[in-house]
DNA sequence: CAGTGTGTAACATGTATAGTTACCTATAAC
DNA sequence: GTTATAGGTAACTATACATGTTACACACTG
């Protein structure tokens, strides 16, 4: 449990109550993720705060999604989660006017920025809907 | 101290090290960079390894890079370290039949194999001397 | 008001990097 | 050979972070 896995998880969560349509519980979606729920409602806040599920509390509430699966992109999910284990190399801050370790900052930067920027723009064009649909094709 | 930051410390190092032309302790190399010798000799173990450093013991001994800036990539240095900080988002393993979850992998697997992809060429087009001579153009 | 749900704070656990201490071996200078 | 200086490395501590857990407050349904 070293990394972040809340993104890979979140999806399955999300893709399978909207394909299912009906509200589950925190305590439920824990034990389909082998948790408890107190992590689900941890990693599902900022879903929730994004507009993607809605909690309803009480006997019969739990969590909905609320957007069609067309409507969500897995860049609007890593968003909701606050880009989970993002930022690939960290830069040095030990010498501010050292120009060598400025222009290693710089070039790591530069790859750091393009890479970031495809991830983005990948996530952004494959939707939840071309998940689920991937997966009706593997049953 | 939280993720890790050998890559940029070595690539200053390095470059450093290379256009100074000289021979430096590991004590030395630990003020530069505000640690102890201890983690110097971490850090650079892979790069002595890889054949870009050589060590040498006693008294006048340290560090001293054998290779070219020109003949050295980011790529080389980043692999030299065992690719540090890598794997941008992991997969689920909790219910290996289930379809969503294995189409979820599919998709996140391949976006980040496209990443990594572009990444690793990036470095591997980028030298240390290119990185140098950026350098002395800041200076 | 009793039961079931979410919301959250507080604490425990597991893992990875970084930092530290201690002790080993190797080598240069004398 | 002795001494000082260097790297090599194991073992321990510190820190950060995601995750797991416990406990409790609050909200809704019947």
């Amino acid at each position: 449990m070293n990394r972040d896995g809340r993104f890979p998880r979140v999806l399955h969560v999300v893709i399978y109550m909207a394909l299912r349509g009906r509200v589950m519980s925190s305590t439920e979606i824990a034990q389909m993720l082998t948790t408890n729920p107190v992590v689900v409602r941890r990693m599902l806040a900022g879903l929730r705060d994004g507009g993607f599920v809605e909690t309803s509390k009480g006997p019969g509430g739990g969590w909905r999604v609320v957007k069609s699966l067309d409507a969500m992109t897995l860049r609007d999910i890593f968003d909701a989660l606050d880009r989970p284990g993002l930022k690939i190399a960290d830069t040095a801050r030990y010498h501010p006017d050292c120009p060598v370790e400025a222009a290693v900052n710089v070039a790591l930067a530069e790859v750091d920025d393009a890479v970031t920027d495809m991830m983005l723009t990948r996530y952004a064009t494959t939707t939840l809907a071309d998940i689920a649909r991937a997966a009706k094709t593997i049953s």
